[in-house]
RNA sequence: GCCCUCGUAGUUCAAUGGAUAGAAUAGGAACCUUCUAAGUUCUAGAUGUUGGUCCGAUUCCAACCGAGGGCACCA
């Protein structure tokens, strides 16, 4: 990756002295293609002449990746010269679409546990945010070199099952609405609410969670059932082992889990004096499951309303022995949804909510996916249907997908071509140029989000991607009388395609050949 | 009361402590005889308040104001 290399050049330049200096894009094409602020580090530490000591190091900097480095402000600007960025391209065509994978998972394995809605009731908006996240962060950390398994945790048993029951029976203990309940209703037959509840759990999972599932196009590995959990007395160990190690003690009836003594900051029940197992009881049993099947690390998502649970979930991770840095919770900001300018409370239990196949049927998957990846996790999320749909058709995936189409287009009419490497010298248009610049980028987007987890990047890195397509083609013409110009255009837009395409992939987008 | 998240153009969102705070939409003005105008070019417009740290703060710290969430033998 440029980025890291252009790092090696300048440690290599100041050579003994450890700095956490950074590498950037500047805001301002003037300032250069990547700039550093290595010299107002270094000056700070050892209080000499800030001008002096960036000319110093611009001196001992000596690379045929630069065309031209300068000192402005104390930073100290790169330029990247043609010929590195022609020679990109040769990188780019040859591995395809194998072009930004990196080997910085080390093919450690990674669970990442997502969307995990109770099968009490169809899938919504929030479920949406959670799913899209997950699956693209998966998509990422896969193309980052992990080895990724991406699970579903359905909780079916225990209350809410109960609830559930008691919701298709119609009974006074109901707080499940929606006409869903009424099919059921009909449908199951049972003689206790946990049997009624646990076969409407069954039919919602497999007739209404499943097929959304579907329909939004991620395909988890595994769907993993807490009932096992119980089944195989994963449960019960798990209680024993926290036992053994000293981590519980009994108060008032009830089994408690020391939590506050790891982090916490109170202690939990894991039975409670009823008998009855609580669902903390089963989630770390679920933990135990999770990195006894060999995971290095372990991703959830959480919805905020969740938020309290990851203090917990990290005190039992510690105590059964594992290390707490190895889960990773994402915390996300619920959906707030909005009518005709006004807040609506949704809840499963008012029947009020936006379900993720109304969302699909009225903007379409490709809109909705980039939609919800624009905005960052942890940013609340102010939803209104009605402007999702008047804005839908002028969402900016598809200026990405016009890139790609328009790219298809030219090569269509073109036709089969071969490329030749000693033609690239002839790109030297500065749209060109930019482009290329754009595409070397995607490797660093990996890199970004594999690290930090903001998957905003993907789609506003689209977008650039794009906006730099399109000025290209505004600017030059790629089928032309000149036979090598031509050839070498035709390999720089495959090159865009294959960056353009990549990048749709990985956030689940469609990539169409026409539009 | 304690804890977490958020507050940026009219609107929806960006911005590893860096230079003139970016996009997209909405507004104003141009560009199709030329590989797709779902595009391009120009224009106007924003960091809740008050302090602090720093050469430099949207970013870190403190207080305040506003919004959401969490602090159960609920999930």
């Amino acid at each position: 990756m440029l980025k890291e290399e252009i790092k090696k050049i300048i440690e290599k330049s100041i050579k003994g002295e450890v700095l956490n200096f950074s590498v950037e894009i500047p805001s301002d094409k003037k300032l250069g293609d990547y700039s550093t602020n290595v010299a107002l580090i270094l000056t700070k530490k050892t209080g000499k002449n800030l001008i002096e000591v960036a000319n110093e190091i611009k001196g001992k900097i000596d690379s045929e990746l630069f065309s031209k480095v300068e000192v402005a402000n104390g930073f100290i600007n790169f330029f990247i010269s043609e010929k590195y960025l022609q020679k990109q391209l040769q990188v780019i065509l040859k591995e395809k679409n194998k072009f930004g994978n990196l080997e910085i998972g080390k093919k450690q394995k990674v669970n990442i546990e997502f969307i995990s809605a109770n099968p009490t009731g169809p899938l919504t908006l929030g479920n949406g945010r959670g799913g899209f996240g997950g699956d693209v962060l998966s998509n990422v950390l896969a193309k980052a070199g992990y080895k990724v398994s991406r699970e579903y945790y359905i909780n079916d048993t225990g209350a809410q099952i109960n609830k559930l029951g008691h919701s298709v029976i119609g009974d006074d203990e109901a707080v499940y609405k929606g006409e869903y309940i009424d099919k059921l209703r009909k449908e199951v037959k049972g003689r206790t609410p946990q049997e009624i509840g646990e076969k409407s759990a069954k039919i919602i999972l497999e007739k209404m969670i499943k097929p959304s599932v579907k329909k939004i196009d991620i395909k988890f590995d595994t769907w993993f059932s807490e009932t096992a959990l119980y089944k195989n007395k994963e449960v019960d160990k798990t209680i024993d082992e926290l036992r053994k190690k000293g981590f519980t003690y009994e108060s008032e009836g009830a089994l408690w889990f020391k939590s506050s003594e790891l982090g916490d900051d109170k202690d939990r029940v894991l039975i409670r004096a009823d008998g009855i197992k609580t669902y903390f009881a089963s989630d770390i049993a679920y933990l135990k499951n999770k990195f006894g099947r060999g995971f290095n690390k372990l991703i959830i998502f959480l919805g905020a309303d969740h938020y309290g649970y990851v203090a917990r979930l990290k005190a039992a991770c510690h105590a059964l022995g594992y290390k707490k840095e190895d889960i990773d919770a994402i915390v996300l900001q619920l959906v707030k949804l909005f009518e005709n300018g006004k807040e609506v409370r949704m809840s499963k239990r008012t029947g009020i909510y936006v379900t993720i196949d109304e969302l699909i049927d009225e903007v379409g998957l490709d809109v909705a996916r980039f939609f919800f990846l624009q905005r960052s996790l942890n940013t609340h999320f102010n939803f209104d249907m009605d402007l999702a749909k008047e804005k839908s058709d002028k969402n900016p995936v598809f200026k990405v997908q016009y890139a790609h189409a328009r790219i298809c287009s030219i090569i269509r009419k073109f036709g089969n071509f071969k490329f030749q490497i000693s033609n690239f010298k002839l790109l030297n248009d500065p749209s060109e140029l930019d482009l290329i610049k754009q595409i070397i980028r995607f490797p660093e987007i990996i890199e970004d989000i594999a690290k930090d987890y903001q998957l905003q990047r993907l789609p506003n890195y689209a977008i650039e991607l794009a906006d730099s397509f399109h000025k290209f083609y505004e600017n030059c013409r790629v089928i032309s009388e000149d036979k090598k110009l031509t050839e070498a255009r035709l390999s720089l837009i495959l090159a865009a395609k294959i960056v353009l395409k990549n990048t749709l992939e990985l956030m689940g987008i469609s990539t169409p050949d026409k539009m």
